[in-house]
DNA sequence: GACTAACGGTACGATACGTATCGTATTCTA
DNA sequence: TAGAATACGATACGTATCGTACCGTTAGTC
């Protein structure tokens, strides 16, 4: 802990180059559209970076960090915090661009090929808690947060039941592909919880969240 | 097609071992104890089982139906059709049935496993709706039919909805560990659903399940 | 100009799925 | 009782793919 702040200690050698750790990007997300998670292979991914294969591991330790790096910036910055005034507009608009996210371009693949290989990989779990889901569902949570001070719901109500009573379903139907992620769906999921967390209109002393 | 339901017409040759097939699946149970879905190697399974790798493959195409097979009957088996009288009571009995299985025992990790497999399967995918997804939620529905029939729950509300609201956030919980599968949260989830999918005590207009 | 680390190329080790082959064992049929 | 058909155990193999070791070369720094 003593150098930790140290203003980036002037490094000797060769740098990395930035050309290549952007070449093997690149080619991680033309491979993840053609192929998908399981179907890429790292010697592919070097091949089409032109660069070796140690370059790559120099970087990422497995091909599961290298996926989730190509995918969570980009799929991040697709999903809004929106900010309509309503719960339900709220909510509405989030689950709207995550299925139209995941449902309309290869993102939806890559998501389940990854949330597979976290069951795997322990390490990759935890980069991806860390990395993806914490400040994703941080940013979400804004939207209960804001909710609650306007009164349409209920203060004692926990923001991340909230939050999995809305993505948990479209997860599911996601990983399980049971039913289809159509917007009747969305418009069932969010209009039910938002009905469900509302406060209640009259004390009826009903034991809710307990 | 012309002898589909042939009544097993005297088969030639030597029987396939019945000893032989309940021992693999009993040591494909015991490994999936030790080491988990992703450990488990079918040399393993062969030599535990005192049986050839290729009678495995004579019964099962591949590693992932295997397992599936090992895993669901039993798994089928301890999930519950409560009937309390109420939606409340019935929701709450069916998740904590399923949180107790997921978690007091190795079969949310192999739940887990197989459902990473699923991603990358799509055989597999298939036999898991038909064979697991589909008769667990057509048992589970009927706990949101009772409820429709008992005014509990709004007419026009769609009980696959009910059951994505209920086991969505459950195995979201359990697929990305972001929380624990606490019985708060099951009080929570199930709270919230009942409220939300309740009949409008009066007609407010209000655009819901559209 | 010496030093250091990354580079491309390539070979390799490790693992594990699923298959091929072969001689043997078990059952049914003629 | 002979023969056909099929499963059996044993074992080797083919294939795929991850991740690493090595090597001579190159791009930067001191």
């Amino acid at each position: 802990m003593t150098d930790a702040v140290a203003p980036a200690a002037a490094p000797r050698g060769r740098p990395r180059s930035e050309r290549a750790h952007q070449a093997i990007l690149e080619a991680t997300n033309q491979l993840l559209e053609e192929r998908g998670f399981s179907d890429l292979t790292m010697d592919e991914v070097a091949q089409r970076a032109g660069v070796s294969k140690p370059t790559i591991y120099r970087r990422w330790p497995t091909k599961g960090t290298l996926v989730f790096e190509a995918f969570s910036a980009d799929f991040r910055n697709r999903q809004p915090l929106p900010d309509t005034g309503t719960l339900r507009g709220d909510l509405l608009g989030a689950l709207r661009a995550w299925i139209r996210v995941v449902k309309g371009t290869v993102t939806g693949r890559t998501l389940r090929g990854l949330i597979a290989e976290v069951q795997r990989d322990p390490e990759l779990a935890e980069l991806w808690r860390e990395r993806f889901l914490a400040p994703v569902r941080a940013q979400h949570r804004t939207m209960v947060e804001r909710a609650v001070l306007r009164g349409e719901v209920a203060a004692d109500a926990d923001p991340d039941i909230v939050l999995d009573l809305l993505y948990g379903p479209a997860y599911h139907r996601l990983l399980q592909s049971h039913l289809p992620l159509s917007d009747r769906f969305a418009r069932a999921v969010v209009d039910t919880v938002v009905a469900g967390v509302r406060p209640d209109p009259i004390g009826d002393g009903g034991s809710k969240r307990g």
